[in-house]
DNA sequence: GTCGTTCTAGAATATTCGGAA
DNA sequence: TTTCCGAATATTCTAGAACGA
C-alpha cells in the first residue's frame, strides 16, 4: 500500500491555471512602455539635469513596476480562479454556492480539507484555506444556525455567475489599488480606464491616488533604512571591538621585541658559559670526585676553602649585588623551586650550534 | 486506489526552539523598574500632556503591578488544569500523551472537536482550543511521520506526571511579568538604562505633535541618511586600518615561532650547563649570605628576597638537580603551572612590561 | 529497485523537524518587555500625545519582534536539517555527499524531483531545490568533468559529520539577525547596551505620516541607499574576517606569556650559573680564545661580535657582573633579526603545539 | 478586570517564475 | 550561456483584537 505513491499535485488539475506561488507577470502593455521609458533617459546621460530627469524617470518606471499589481488588474488571481472553479467541480455536500449565490458555504471543513485541499493546493488544512480567502478580503459569515457546523465566507465581489467581478477580488497586498479599481468599474467598458491609470501612475505628484503608493514606498525604504542603520550599529560596536586589537599588537610586538632582547642575551650567555665551561670541565674532573665524596657524607658542611677564597676575590661583592640587582628585576620566578619529578634532561641537540 | 490516500506533501512543521526557563520571580528590581516608570513622566510636568501622559503611565504601571501580584499566586489556571484532566479521562484515540509524556497528542482534532471540546469548553472549534494553547505557550510540534495527521503540542512545564508544574504555565499576559524580569536581568545594573531610553524615547513626543509634513520628514531622512554615510565612511577607514592586522598578526606569528625555537634550544643548554656546574654548587654558601649582605645595602629590584631566598635554598647538587629539572622539564608552554598558579594573577602581564 | 518501496517514508524521517511555512516564535524576554510596555499606554488613549507615546512604544516592540530569529540563531533551519538527513537517508544513486564530505552531489535531477521531492518537500521542481539551496548560501560547483550530468552544491558550514555546524546555514534574510545577536552579546553587560537597544528600536517609528512628496526627494536617495547598503556589505564581509583577529591575538598573547615564563626561568638559571662560573673564571682566560675561534666559523646571532668583544675584554668577575648588568638590562636592541631569519620554521610549530 | 471564543492579521518560510549579472 | 536573485504568492504557526460572560 505505500507502494501505490498516489500524487495528487500535478495532473489533478487539468483546467484549472496554475496559480500556486505563481509571481506577478509584468507583460502588459503598460508594462513595455514604462520599461521603454525606464531606458529612454539612458540614451542621454550627457547633461547633468538630463541625468536628474532620467533618474526621476527611470524611478517613474520602477515605482510603477513594482505595483505590477495595477496592471494586473484585469487578471483573476490564481486562487481566485480557483475557488469558482472549485464551487463548479466539487461535490456540493463538501462545498457549494450558498443559495443567493453570495456566499461559500463549506458543509464539512474536515472532508474539505481531506478531499479538496489536496487536489487543488499543496496542503491538506483548512486553515490555510481560511488565511487565503482572509489574505483575499472574504470574510467569514456566521451561520444562521448556531449548531451549524456549516463555514461560511463571503466577498462582495465575489458571486455566482458574476465571473465578471473577479478581477475585483484581490488580494490583501493590493490593497492601495482598490480605489482605482473603484475607479476602473466605472470607466470598465472602455480603454479610458486604463488612460487613465497610466496618467495617474505618470504623475506621482498627484496628490489623490499617488498617496497610498508614496507610502508603499517610504516603508519599503524605511526598512531599507532601518536595516541599514542597525547593520550600522553593529559594524560600529564590532570596530570598536576591533581597534583594541591594534594596541593589543602593538603591546605583543613590544613584548616579543622584548622577549627577542632578552633571548639573543641568554644566547650569548649560554654561548659564554658554554665555551667557559667546557674547558673548565677538564679541569675538574678531579674535583668532581671530590665532590661526589662530600656530597655522599653530608651537604652542610661547605669545607672547600679553596672555592670560598675564590669567591672571596671576586673582583667584589658590589659587583655581585649589581648583578643580582639588575637581574632581579626580571622577577618572579615563581614557583620555580617548587618542583615535581624530573625527568632526565634531553640532551640537547642544537648544542652543536651554539659551539 | 482513492483510499490510500498516501500524503507526500504533508507539511513539514517548524521545530520548537529551546524554550527560556522561567525565572524564579524575584520581585525587587521589578518594583524598581516601575517606580522609575512612574517617575518618568514627572521629571517634565512642565508640560500639560506631559502630566496627563504621567498620570497614565503611572495608572499602567501600578495596574500592571497589581496584576502581577495576582500572577504571584502560584495556581494553576483553569484551562491548564482542564488539559491536564482531559488527557487523563479522555479517549487516547483522541487526545493522548506522547510516548515520553512531554506532549500533547491530539489523534484526531475532528474527533476532539466533535466530541471533547463541548464537554470541557463552551465551543465546538478546535482551533479555539489551539488558540488557548498558544495562549499558554504552548507550541505546535512536527509529528514524527509525516502522513500523520497528528497534531501535537507541547509545553516544557507541561508534562505526564508533572502536576507540581502546573503552576509554571501561565497565560501570556501574565507570564509576560515574569518574562520581564529576565528582560531586565539582561539589562540589569539599573532601571536607568531603560528609563533613559524611554525618556530619549517620549523626547520627540513634543516636536513631533501634527504637523510632520513631508518636507520636515524628508528633512529627517536626509538627516538619518547622512549620518549613515558619514559613519559607513568612517567605518570604512577604520576597516582598512584594522585590516593590516592580518599581516602583523602574521609576522608575530612567525616571531613568536622562532623564539620559541631558540628558547628550546636555551633550555636544553641550560640543563646540560646545570648538570655540569651542579657539581660546584655546594661551595656557594657563604658567598650567598655575602651576597645578601650587600644587597640589603642596595636594594633597587623589588624581588631580590626571593632571588635570595631560592639561594638560601639552595644547597647542594640536590637542590640544583631539582631546580633544573623543573626547568628543563617544561615541555609545554601552556603548561608552566608555576607561573599560571602565581597567587596573584596580574604580576606577570607587569613583570613582561618591565622587562 | 523500486519493487523494494517499502515504507520509505516512515522511518526515515523520524526527526526531520518540519521547516514548511514555519512563522517566527517571538518570545524572547525583550520582546515581552517592549510588549508589555507597548501596553500600558493603550489602556486609554483618550489623549492624542499618548496615542502617539503608545505608537512609538509599540514600534519599539515591533521593531524587537521582528529581529525573532535572533533567537533562533542557535537552531538549525527546517530545510537545512530536511537536506542533511536527505544526504542520510536517499539513494545514493540519487544524492549523495561528495567523496570528500564537503558537497552534495545529485547524481540525477530527474530522479531526485520525481522521487525525493515529493517526499521532502511540497514540490517536484528541481528548480525549487536549488532556490532554496540558493536561498540557504550554497553554491553550485561546476562539475569536475564538463559532460557530467551530476549537480554539485557546497557551502562552508555544510559537511558530512560536522553536524555541529549545521546551526551556521542560515538563510540569506537571516544573515543580519546574527551579527546583530553579537551586538546584544557585546552590549548585554552595560545599561548602555539597553539605552542603545531601546534607541534603535525606536528608530523606525517614524514611517507613517511622511507618504507625499518622496518620490521625486527619493530618487537620489534610492541610489545613495544602495551604495549604503553596498557599503554595509562590504563592511560586514571585513568585519566577519577581522573578527578572528580577536581569537589568533589571545593565542599569541598566551604563548608569549609562556615564552615570558620560559625567558624568566632561564635567565634565573643563567644568572646563578653566571655566578657558579664565575668562580672559574680566572682559570680560563685562554680559553676565551678558543671561544672566539669558535665563533668565527659559527656565527648565528648578530650580537656575537659584540658580546665575543666584551668577553675578550673579561678580565675577571667584575667584567662579568658588567656585562650582566648590561645584558640583564637590556634597552632596546634591535628585534632579534637571527629569529626572522631563521631558516628552518617547521621543527618549532610542532613544538609549540606539543608544548 | 480576567478569561474564553471568534475572526483576522502578522511573520517566517516555501514555491514559482522571470530576469539580471 | 549559467548561476543566482527579486518578487509575488502560498503555507504554517502564532498573535492581535473585539466581544461576551
Amino acid at each position: 500500500m505505500a507502494g501505490v505513491e498516489i500524487q495528487p499535485m500535478a495532473p489533478m488539475l487539468p483546467m484549472v491555471p496554475p496559480f500556486v506561488g505563481m509571481p506577478a507577470m509584468p507583460r502588459t502593455p503598460e508594462q513595455h512602455l514604462f520599461a521603454s521609458l525606464s531606458k529612454l533617459p539612458k540614451e542621454k546621460d550627457t547633461e547633468k539635469s538630463m541625468n536628474e530627469a532620467a533618474e526621476m524617470l527611470n524611478n517613474a518606471a520602477l515605482a510603477l513596476k513594482r505595483r505590477r499589481c495595477l496592471v494586473a488588474v484585469d487578471e483573476v488571481p490564481g486562487f481566485v480562479r480557483t475557488v469558482y472553479t472549485l464551487l463548479n467541480v466539487c461535490d456540493p455536500e463538501i462545498i457549494s454556492w450558498s443559495d443567493d449565490g453570495t456566499k461559500i458555504v463549506i458543509k464539512s471543513s474536515d472532508r474539505f480539507a481531506r478531499e479538496i485541499c489536496p487536489k487543488f493546493f499543496r496542503h491538506r488544512n483548512f486553515n490555510s484555506f481560511t488565511r487565503l480567502l482572509n489574505m483575499y478580503q472574504f470574510h467569514k459569515v456566521p451561520s444562521s444556525r448556531r449548531e451549524s457546523k456549516d463555514v461560511c465566507f463571503e466577498h462582495p465581489h465575489f458571486q455566482r455567475g458574476r465571473e465578471d467581478l473577479l478581477p475585483l477580488v484581490q488580494r490583501k497586498g493590493a490593497q492601495l489599488m482598490r480605489e482605482e479599481l473603484v475607479a476602473r468599474e466605472l470607466l470598465e467598458h472602455s480603454a479610458l480606464g486604463a488612460v487613465a491609470a497610466l496618467e495617474s501612475a505618470l504623475q506621482p505628484l498627484h496628490p489623490h491616488h499617488e498617496a497610498p503608493a508614496c507610502a508603499a514606498d517610504s516603508n519599503g525604504w524605511m526598512h531599507r533604512m532601518s536595516d541599514l542603520e542597525a547593520q550600522v550599529r553593529v559594524l560600529k560596536a564590532e570596530n570598536d571591538r576591533l581597534k583594541q586589537l591594534e594596541a593589543e599588537r602593538d603591546a605583543l610586538k613590544h613584548q616579543l621585541k622584548s622577549q627577542a632582547d632578552l633571548i639573543a642575551a641568554l644566547q650569548a650567555q649560554s654561548t659564554v658559559f658554554g665555551a667557559l665551561n667546557s674547558l673548565a670541565a677538564r679541569h675538574r674532573d678531579d674535583s668532581v670526585a671530590e665532590v661526589t665524596d662530600d656530597d655522599s657524607k653530608g651537604d652542610d658542611a661547605p669545607n672547600n676553602a679553596d672555592i670560598n677564597e675564590m669567591i672571596h676575590q671576586m673582583s667584589g661583592v658590589g659587583a655581585m649585588a649589581v648583578m643580582f640587582g639588575v637581574l632581579g628585576n626580571q622577577p618572579d620566578l615563581p614557583a620555580l623551586p617548587a618542583a615535581d619529578d624530573h625527568p632526565e634532561p634531553e640532551p640537547s641537540p642544537k648544542r652543536q650550534k651554539t659551539c
